[in-house]
DNA sequence: ATTGCTATTGAATAATATTCTTATAAAGGG
DNA sequence: CCCTTTATAAGAATATTATTCAATAGCAAT
């Protein structure tokens, strides 16, 4: 692996900008936007995905359309050596967990998880959680609602 | 506000499938794949961002590229009353927070923040939740390094 | 100034998006 | 059963975009 080089410029921050607001704005768009031609837009698109800036694109499904209006977060101490993320791994295998942060303090991990309802919960620790060698115990916090769900990041301005 | 029903058949399903997968990925070849016509795929998309089953399109910008590596989850005691998301909608208001969910338990919420370093959280504590009328106390966990990250969804298979 | 490198433009062509008309099929009424 | 309504899909035609590529503008270093 290479070290990876990000060398973005204020037009780079723009397009991100316009990305992270919608992903499916196309080239001819941020070109008009940006007082650009498309190609140089495209070229520039191109080169922060191949830099991995943009990591990926992805549309955002209304969890009660596939009645998933369950929201958790668990945190499980584990017996990993600090380092090693064994059950990290496994964690991340299970498809209802969104997240797994290994986390300071307890030697443990943050997931986020998603079921249908407290019964799917429960059948996930049982069935996935339980299943996994080198959990110590598990600390369950149930959401009752959520005010804001997103991943934009905060792009820099002009300086 | 019209109750929004969501009709979902195996297409429909295939299309967020596909999606989440890459947002990009444009009708013409989701009609390749699912075998239909561009149109009538086009059709359904309109349809699905309609009745809102698709929320929206984001990019998946890599946190280091905008130099914002630390990433924290913080606990926050508050005293709104039960149903009135007061602070809520405060901590929303922060941009580098990213997620504010009312959580179940100690009368609280679980905020999700990215920032620079060590000195941006504190920066961000002191300087943005400091200032939020209404919080009784904080504790913060901080992510060493992050397994997964996702928002996918679990999408119903054929039955 | 000259060289070397990178990014941008503009034009040409390939590919898509979008609109609209027509066709089909399922559901409900009489 | 026939008719009507509603919903979805296909297909054709046109408007827009994506993509490629050659030419060139900018810039930094010398």
């Amino acid at each position: 692996m290479a070290k990876l080089e990000f060398n973005l410029d204020q037009i780079d921050y723009q397009i991100l900008r316009i990305m992270q607001d919608n992903a499916r704005t196309n080239n001819a768009d941020i070109a008009r936007e940006l007082g650009m031609a498309p190609s140089a837009i495209l070229e520039r698109v191109k080169k922060l995905e191949q830099k991995e800036v943009i990591l990926q694109y992805n549309a955002k499904i209304n969890p009660g359309a596939l009645d998933q209006k369950m929201l958790s977060f668990i945190f499980i101490k584990a017996q990993d050596i600090i380092g090693v993320q064994k059950v990290g791994f496994m964690l991340a295998e299970i498809p209802e967990v969104q997240e797994v942060h290994d986390i300071a303090g307890d030697d443990g991990y943050l997931i986020k998880v998603r079921t249908t309802d407290a019964a799917g919960l429960v059948d996930l620790m049982r069935n996935s959680l339980g299943k996994i060698e080198g959990i110590i115990s598990t600390r369950t916090t149930i959401v009752l609602e959520t005010v804001k769900e997103e991943q934009k990041l905060v792009v820099p301005t002009k300086k």
